[in-house]
DNA sequence: TGATGTTATGTTATAGAATAACATTTGTTA
DNA sequence: TAACAAATGTTATTCTATAACATAACATCA
């Protein structure tokens, strides 16, 4: 079964503040923000937890929309490009972007019990992280850091899970 | 099609070394390397590159064993569980570790030209994760840390990709 | 030794994630 | 309007991973 979409909630502050930044970067930058890439945006915006793609797509059918995958990759594809999503390999999800605009790779802490996820920018951990790789004359093109754990508000509660 | 596995030579001395490792930490520990366990770890070592699972599978089925995927995933979580390979989540793949015993997340440089992996272990990086958490609040469980790149001996070369 | 329980592996089927390839539509520009 | 480019629709397939159940191997103890 599918993980289900906690979307109860109408776009939120944040979704809404998220899109209008959304549009106003892409006019600014010639990029076409359609409306399916401003709805997937949108429908990632509106949940509490990162998405995967197939979810998106429900999410999209139940709007009457037409749809097949490669439909919600495209859209994917361009908010990744436009630094507006990211993707969280560990998961194989999407979240919406707290920094459009500064393209960068994102730190990421992920809730392994109630699946929300912050979002990070420790300039020290990029600056090691560069060091490194200066050092052996290796250049990078992405990072990926992403911590699996339990967060504050999980850890109140009794755990489920030993 | 797949990616082929560069298996042309036959285990190398780095195999030899991680496959008596192996054989030490489990006898210690009591867990069962068994041959198909062994197996495994030897195809992964013997590789340049790390390898997908049905990279090994395929391997497997040339040795002339039986086998479908859950045979090889079951391997791989033992070989994960004992901390003797690391999964990089980016390209969904499998690397012997270098450094068996001391169970870690492991940082990795993935050069995008050439596949192959460097394994840092910078505590450095460690110590300003495990702050940032620790301020948080936030209890960790799995810390992922993966460059894409180019690596020197690539960088070397007349670029194939711009 | 044989009965019993546990661990490991075999086997079939399916779920989940992502892309290839080609058709059609929409938008833009000359 | 014609011609081109960009975006979306559509079908099919590939790759990754796991569920569920059957069998085999191993260990322990009466």
């Amino acid at each position: 079964m599918r993980q289900a979409a906690d979307l109860s909630c109408s776009p939120s502050i944040d979704a809404q503040q998220a899109l209008a930044r959304a549009e106003a970067l892409c006019q600014q930058r010639g990029a076409r923000l359609t409306d399916l890439r401003r709805r997937v945006l949108e429908i990632i915006w509106s949940s509490a937890t990162p998405l995967g793609a197939y979810t998106i797509l429900d999410v999209l059918r139940d709007d009457g929309r037409q749809g097949a995958p490669p439909t919600v990759y495209r859209a994917l594809d361009f908010l990744l490009a436009q630094g507006l999503i990211h993707r969280l390999a560990s998961l194989n999800v999407f979240t919406g972007c707290r920094r459009p605009g500064s393209h960068h790779s994102g730190q990421f802490l992920i809730c392994r019990d109630c699946g929300r996820v912050s979002e990070l920018s420790n300039p020290a951990i990029d600056e090691l992280l560069r060091a490194e790789t200066d050092t052996r004359g290796f250049e990078v093109l992405a990072q990926i850091v992403e911590i699996l754990g339990r967060c504050p508000d999980c850890l109140k509660e009794p755990t489920h899970h030993g």
